[in-house]
RNA sequence: GUGGGCGUCGUCAAGCGGUUAAGACCCUGGGUUGUGGCUCCAGUAUACGUGAGUUCGAAUCUCACCGCCCACCCCA
């Protein structure tokens, strides 16, 4: 048997509605906050994420999936936001005018051990929100972000927001901070030593209590960020304030992606293990030109859509049933199956959904089978039918059954004959 | 890359050194030749992850490998 890689999963029928109903939503709602659909490819250069996501992350240094082909170095997406930027530079999009606002549903793929919430292709849906460089925008994307949530009845996920800061600030930051951990360097955990030098802020949320205790006490980006920043969170705080989303400032907060700056938040559940995060985004004022683009601000997110599914089974949501058909007509006799493919075929020329059973089998099989997919409708033709030109047509949640004239099929499923 | 847990029919799940390896669900057929869900009966299945070892004898014990899950790390 030749299995399904490792870290890969199917999407069954069973779960497809599911997906269907959650993109659905997002779609919608983006749509109602004019974000438009943009589509760019699963394979992009790898330098693209090199450059965009910064080639000292996880993410680039050991969790691309990436293949030379005709002596060029190609990765598949790791997450969503590099290849809109990208394709928004090369079809010089900025100059159809700004803001510009574009949503995506992709899949991703890291290469990483996997666990719960946690697996090598996922889905992700976002939005990013192009040259505005005002908190209006932040505050927007996440409200979008929390709408997509409430819509989908999830009230237990929490918004964490802080502020990165700037390049200018963050770099004052970073000098604090480093002066603060040296005296103790030697008694940081292994990694976080590493960290120290390549990227101090990530100690901060080190879990490892000894580095929990050393940390205590630690100066804060929120403390070192200058005017410009601090305004624009204050800001931030107070659009949130009237869009009523509720939110708590954790200068925990640090996205692992090199390109944010002042804006980063996260959505996190308790519902999902410890792969918490179920939405995170934040602000890029430098990326668009850092890829050769205009200087150009954006905000964005993105949302884990298999994760949000976790916290949805979690929190039993439910999901409208499954309907595999609205009717199912049995023909019996070999005239009679004639008649039953031209009755279908009419009414699916009216968008009913009509099956005809395809493995010849008995009248109670295919009863059965009708019962097991939930179609709520069965119409039988046999001899006495179609000498009466009639069907036998049965509403099989009440167990009632009339006879139907054939022409009037259509009218008669969606008239309430059974009422 | 580093830890921990687990692998018995399609699914759930007994069994813990000697059994024809239970049971349930699902599926198929039947209980008046054209009517489902409930009930009753019957039927189908190459189920002990793989390979060695211990033993008269292994699903049951040991080891290795593989796979899955969870945690560290990182993130959606």
């Amino acid at each position: 048997m030749i299995s399904i890689p490792k870290g890969m999963k199917d999407l069954l029928p069973s779960e497809s509605h599911k997906w269907q109903y959650v993109e659905d939503v997002f779609r919608t709602l983006a749509e109602t906050y004019g974000y438009k659909e943009i589509r760019t490819p699963m394979v992009e250069s790898t330098e693209l994420f090199a450059r965009g996501i910064g080639d000292t992350t996880d993410v680039v240094q050991k969790e691309m999936y990436s293949f030379e082909k005709a002596d060029r170095s190609l990765t598949l997406k790791p997450e969503g936001t590099a290849g809109v930027v990208r394709a928004f530079i090369e079809n010089k999009l900025y100059a159809e005018g700004l803001p510009a606002k574009y949503y995506y549903i992709t899949p991703c793929y890291r290469y990483e051990k996997m666990q719960k919430g946690r697996s090598r292709e996922f889905h992700q849906f976002g939005i990013e929100c192009f040259g505005a460089s005002g908190m209006m925008a932040d505050a927007e994307v996440i409200r979008i972000a929390y709408d997509v949530l409430t819509t989908l009845g999830i009230d237990d996920v929490k918004l964490k927001i802080n502020s990165i800061g700037c390049p200018n600030c963050r770099a004052e930051y970073r000098k604090a901070l480093q002066d603060f951990l040296r005296p103790n360097l030697d008694k940081l955990c292994d990694t976080c030593k590493s960290r120290f030098d390549r990227n101090p802020m990530r100690i901060l949320d080190c879990k490892s209590p000894e580095c929990q205790a050393l940390v205590k006490g630690a100066p804060v980006m929120l403390d070192y960020l200058d005017e410009d920043c601090r305004n624009a969170f204050e800001e931030l705080k107070s659009l949130l304030d009237a869009y009523g989303v509720p939110y708590e400032v954790d200068p925990g907060i640090v996205r692992g992606l090199d390109y944010y700056t002042k804006t980063a938040f996260e959505f996190v559940s308790d519902k999902l293990g410890s792969q918490s995060t179920v939405c995170g985004g934040g602000r890029y004022d430098k990326l668009i030109e850092q890829l050769g683009g205009p200087d150009t601000p954006g905000v964005g997110f993105g949302m884990g859509i298999e994760r949000l599914m976790l916290i949805l089974e979690a929190s039993g949501f439910k999901f409208d049933p499954d309907k595999t058909s609205d009717l199912l007509i049995c023909g019996l006799g070999e005239k009679a199956k004639i008649k039953a493919i031209e009755l279908a075929e009419d009414l699916r020329g009216s968008g009913v959904s009509v099956m005809i059973d395809v493995m010849d089998r008995g009248l109670k099989a295919q009863f059965k089978y009708a019962d097991r997919l939930n179609v709520p409708y069965v119409a039988v033709i046999g001899d006495d039918e179609l000498a009466k030109g009639v069907v036998s047509l049965r509403d099989m949640k009440r167990s009632e059954q009339k006879e139907v004239p054939m022409d009037n099929l259509f009218l008669a499923l969606f008239a309430g004959i059974f009422d």
